[in-house]
DNA sequence: TACAATAGCTAATGCGATTAGCCAAAATAA
DNA sequence: TTATTTTGGCTAATCGCATTAGCTATTGTA
């Protein structure tokens, strides 16, 4: 009794747990297996039980993303800022499948929550978007049309859903440079 | 008894009724107290109990969504066709959430079938873009994008995700021009 | 008109989440 | 150091929904 655990490190084993088996398999009494204690226990944890722990476990994911978001665009600016940013997202879902299920199928419950958990990586880009000389509403744009076909792109791609043969390096390479094209016409007019 | 039900029935009402209250609160119970039956009398309909409901959600989705998309691009070509198209997914996502939530919901577990339910959107896709003699590769990289682009979007909108207040049409309209754009570069270029 | 299949029902089971209440260890206060 | 409170675990019991077993009336058909 009286194991070590904490909710930092229950959390981490759920979002393992989420990205080997998927999110649906975990559950309170396998996860409470997993940690080596009876179920009932997590409840001196979250008090909330399943609902919370998702609920963190979106919380976690998107804190996790951002820092991998952030690292990957140090020292770079403009378009190299941006394809670092979308290639360590697609990266991040990839090593995280089972995580970034949870970071989505939460939202499907709690928009405040969900909206604040995506805050920073949203500020990350249009910090980046900064040194394009767009106006808001140009930028607003940008963030979320890449926010958009990123979530939907990794989505589709981690689900297998994209059938053909063809490279999904190659799509993803031609969407980023189709985006980063709209900036630059953005730029050019007005 | 002999309530005169059948498979297409029980379908239509599940997806009404994750429409109203959200797929996560579509259960038997309530499925079958709402259609006047008792729980196990569902599994005459289907075998497979909740499971096979939500697949068979997810395809009725999928067709629905199909044909909603081929009728908005009757007698139109090229770019009013595709955008034609994009509003046309987008407004049947606004129109059934939680039906859109079983047809992504469902995509974690079934990739074989989902991959079969989307291939007639797909396909609709792929045909509109034979107008612009484009190649293999490059259609299939256009399909992605916009496939990725259209999920991602109205996820993001369905769910509230967006905070900002500049409208969400605009930005719609903004990401469809940039992917066009992107369809007239690859004309040009080659 | 018999009879097979269908579509409903009730009763019972299973399983995971959750709650109630107990207890020892750990941390803190006297 | 000792008393006390908090913490984090446990067992036992409950709840709710899905599911299974087995019964029966209706329906449609030979």
């Amino acid at each position: 009794m009286k194991v070590g655990l904490d909710k930092k490190k229950i959390i981490e084993a759920a979002a393992d747990m989420a990205d080997e088996k998927g999110i649906a398999n975990v559950t309170l009494k396998v996860l409470a297996e997993e940690l080596g204690i009876k179920p009932p226990s997590l409840y001196k944890h979250f008090s909330g039980g399943l609902e919370e722990l998702n609920k963190e476990l979106m919380l976690y994911g998107w804190r996790s993303l951002e820092s991998e978001i952030t690292r990957a665009a140090i020292g770079k600016a403009k378009d190299d800022a941006i394809t670092a940013i979308c290639y360590a997202y697609r990266n991040f879902v990839a090593k995280h499948k089972g995580l970034f299920e949870a970071m989505q199928w939460y939202n499907m419950y709690q928009s405040k929550e969900h909206l604040q958990a995506t805050e920073g990586t949203v500020s990350i880009l249009f910090q980046v978007l900064e040194a394009y000389g767009l106006n808001e509403e140009q930028k607003v744009h940008i963030v979320r049309m890449l926010r958009g076909f990123l979530q939907g792109f990794v989505s589709i791609e981690s689900h297998g859903g994209y059938g053909n043969p063809t490279p999904l390096n190659d799509t993803f390479d031609f969407a980023l440079k189709t985006i980063l094209n709209g900036v630059r016409d953005l730029q050019g007019g007005t």
